[in-house]
DNA sequence: TAGCGAGATGTTACAACATATCATTTATGT
DNA sequence: ACATAAATGATATGTTGTAACATCTCGCTA
């Protein structure tokens, strides 16, 4: 049993006990996002199931897999990137910190910071009081690597 | 004359200052924006295109007008709506803070606050301590107006 | 002022991301 | 075992954005 399926049966405890199911494609897909630790697009899954489990999944199921493992808290959006990852609250019970998206605007590599908890506490009394809600302490950040940054000089 | 036809009048002078064009077609885009004063996405212009213009407007055509306008800090794209706005500075002289927006994920309306500068020097140290770069100082914040959070409950 | 060249726009096709709708299959409780 | 609800399949289509190549227009220079 290695550590792969040690997460996706936490996973599946978790849903149990509220009385959802982890069936086995949510289980396939979750295993692909797990695996790859980065940013994957509904498409890129498409191709990574295939060769995976030589076997062929429709775009819509993907779709409506990822809803599920949303709502569970077991994937996050990147809305900025239009790919998914895998929560890193899954591997990790306890937080140290608040964790933040970095997301490369040129190669769309995606790196998780940590965020010093006052900043983000000052940052949402601010959009509190404008009279909205931050739909997660994780900010997604339009940036761009260094990497990137020395090539295009 | 009115305020928007000074508003385009002082981006014209502004690119013609660096020898860029804004075309008639790129101050009729423009003017669609700095109007509206929301976020539309580039279809909504290519409608409100027609419907201003009485003249058809390829998506081509809109894509690259509202590259050129970005290039030229005329307006700014949000990633996370997939939607363009005029840009602030050119009704706004001075800086009061930094601009930060709260695009709600149900309805998509966007709201401009300013958040404490402190705060987004703090933000910005732990991006370049983990080797990126912040593209802007405004954020893009996905949040939940207060009035989609009523409705949803 | 004719015409050259760069930049702007038009046209068509298509890629990538996402959802609507309705049919079928699978799991679960009684 | 059967009714029901949940999950998945299949097909079509919507939305956002780009590639590639053709044409037009403006401003400069000979």
């Amino acid at each position: 049993m290695n550590n792969i399926d040690t997460i996706i049966e936490h996973a599946e405890q978790n849903c149990k006990s509220h009385g959802s199911r982890l069936t086995t494609k949510r289980k396939q897909v979750l295993s692909l996002l797990v695996q790859t630790s980065k940013a994957l697009s509904a498409y890129d899954l498409i191709d990574l199931f295939v060769k995976e489990n030589g076997e062929k999944i429709p775009a819509m199921s993907v779709y409506r897999i990822l809803d599920f493992l949303e709502a569970e808290h077991l994937v996050h959006k990147l809305k900025l990137a239009n790919k998914y990852i895998a929560c890193s609250h899954i591997t990790c019970k306890h937080d140290h910190g608040v964790p933040q998206f970095l997301i490369c605007s040129v190669c769309n590599v995606v790196k998780e910071i940590t965020v010093n908890k006052s900043t983000i506490n000052e940052l949402n009394q601010s959009v509190e009081k404008a009279g909205f809600k931050l739909v997660s302490p994780q900010l997604e950040i339009n940036c761009i690597c260094n990497d990137c940054l020395a090539t295009a000089a």
